[in-house]
DNA sequence: ACATATAATGTGCACGTACACATTGATATA
DNA sequence: TATATCAATGTGTACGTGCACATTATATGT
């Protein structure tokens, strides 16, 4: 059993009033009786019974996710997921979630939403920092305005964050360099292809590229791999004909996609039987189907679903318990592959 | 604003007592108005307040952990480190951990202690029942008590426990058979060596043999590698002579230790300097710096940090917010190795 | 019809906190 | 001396729930 102002207050002899304007530091409390009074509670260890004070504040949080728009079986869906997961265990805490989504492909879109957002008068923000520049300008204003936001999948360091989930990119990519290693052993050609959605610099692709080429770097030579970069823009018609084409001609043994659009690749390899080792990112559905039948060999996993529950319990703890909270949160690259497969779902 | 059991009432004419009486089941309800009152519970989706409900009620609860006695570095210390986790994250709920150690290689200290914890009258029980018998006759006791028990890293599937939080065994072999596989690739001998430091026979070390012997024998006759399998008991003197003895003589490709007890066999190869590659399980302190200088090539995990942090997270569930639980928790099979091995730390 | 048992329903209190409001005591001013 | 002023302290209420206890309605037996 704790201590209670009422026992802190019967120590003190005084009321439970004074020792209530001392806690909150309110004033209109004689510096004796205050002095007295902390000493008690220093002595006691006092920590409010967070039941009462919930009970009595009762307050309702609105969390705002400024997140990508997305199909199902996206990359984006997952987040969602475990936001919304998130949100429903901590309903009862009074503590709500409001989506405001964007077209990736349009940072005028981003810009209109950030607007709407901050009209909403939250008392928090989860961005999804795609469209650098815009995101900027938001994270200002709500710095301005007093309101903690977060970033999801990745971070604006220049920025006031409370905090920040996601992943190592540039090790990402790395540990993918290894899995291909392993995998083609000693022999043959290795593409990296990008497949593109938006025509937008992407911070997080090149960081995975960057890091696939620096573990061949490091190798000796006489272990070195031939490695050949493409991009794909899939608004481009003819696209998936292009695609196709590169995978028959170049006599690759092993593939890299750097992003959750391995599945294209995987359908090409098994429409058209070819031999290629296969590793990409992301645990969405359109993948798991080529990982279990073993035409991705591996993909490399960030917790997506994770990362959209531990981005809203952070606000939670810090919102309601009034606890720390961890600033940057690098979650685990899972490795997943036929064989550990169906734990990860 | 969600809705009170004062509204409840309200809408259905009846007082404040009878809404309690149906939704706690008490009885002395007449049908008619208690389907009525379900209707309206339905209807309005009623969640009782946790503030309050916390409030009125602010028992104190202690759940128990019986669980191995450690020494620094062993993996019981992991579990230990989630469980102090999740009390200390909890414990303004006024919930309570209280650890009931034993020693592994002594039924008798087992049954001892289980005697010492019934005693404490808790109002939970987590069990590590490595000592098969003992444990049942503890489950049987806790099941007529009606005292909630759940099992960490391995269960009794015989029992009514209200929780288990473990692995899969057998799918963890096949991984690792499917990595060493990889990476001696079609060529050499591999062994799986058992080193073990109980005498007992062991549940989780068997399955996951099985798991491995599995993986291979449903690859085509021509890509089989030739498996020997050892055993060592640590409590017999020179083990470690006979472990090097048997890594030097056999000429082999590949070793996989189906225990966290991986290091021994990696402090040899790294003092030999022979050319073994190293599977093996558990990120524990004394595996990682080999896992860091690339001896151990890859260890499977089974996020024991995590396993101790649900174990007591399911009876904060449970008991106070009297939500329901998932009754198994297979946590995923997690692949580190060099390269990711930083995040999961 | 009446007493009595029992089923059904209602009432009141406690939990610990936050905050509005009320009261007390001391000092200054007319 | 009476009164206004203001600092210091005290009191009361609400939050929503769980449970003990009180009350009312209905059925049963004589």
């Amino acid at each position: 059993m704790n201590t209670t102002i009422k026992e802190i207050a019967r120590k003190a002899n005084v009321s439970l009033g004074t020792v209530d304007r001392v806690i909150h530091d309110r004033g209109k409390v004689a510096k004796k009786t205050k002095d007295k009074i902390l000493k008690i509670l220093e002595e006691t260890g006092y920590k409010p019974n967070i039941y009462a004070r919930g009970l009595v504040l009762n307050k309702s949080y609105t969390i705002a996710a400024l997140i990508p728009d997305y199909n199902k079986g996206d990359y984006w869906e997952l987040p969602s997921l475990g936001l919304n997961s998130a949100a429903q265990h901590l309903s009862q805490y009074n503590i709500k979630l409001e989506y405001f989504h964007f077209d990736q492909n349009n940072p005028d879109c981003f810009k209109e939403k950030s607007h709407v957002l901050l009209r909403s008068n939250p008392d928090g923000v989860i961005i999804a920092p795609v469209v650098n520049f815009e995101a900027s300008y938001l994270c200002k204003k709500l710095n301005h305005l007093k309101i903690p936001f977060s970033f999801i999948d990745s971070k604006m360091e220049e920025t006031e964050y409370m905090s920040f989930i996601g992943q190592d990119s540039f090790q990402s990519g790395k540990l993918a360099a290894k899995l291909i290693n392993s995998l083609v052993y000693e022999k043959g050609k290795i593409l990296i292809i990008s497949i593109r959605n938006n025509s937008e610099f992407n911070k997080t692709l090149q960081k995975r590229i960057e890091g696939f080429n620096y573990f061949f770097e490091e190798l000796d030579s006489a272990q070195k791999l031939e490695i050949e970069e493409f991009s794909i823009d899939q608004n481009i018609s003819n696209w998936d004909k292009e695609l196709k084409e590169i995978l028959k001609s170049r006599n690759a043994s092993g593939v890299y996609v750097p992003s959750s659009t391995v599945y294209h690749v995987a359908r090409i390899i098994e429409d058209s039987q070819l031999k290629i080792k296969l590793v990409g990112n992301d645990l969405i559905k359109k993948n798991i189907q080529y990982i279990a039948s073993g035409i991705i060999d591996y993909v490399i996993g960030q917790r997506p679903e994770q990362q959209g529950y531990l981005a809203f319990d952070n606000f939670y703890k810090y919102l309601i318990t009034g606890q720390k909270v961890t600033r940057d949160n690098y979650l685990p690259l899972d490795i997943v592959t036929k064989e550990n497969l169906y734990y990860y779902k």
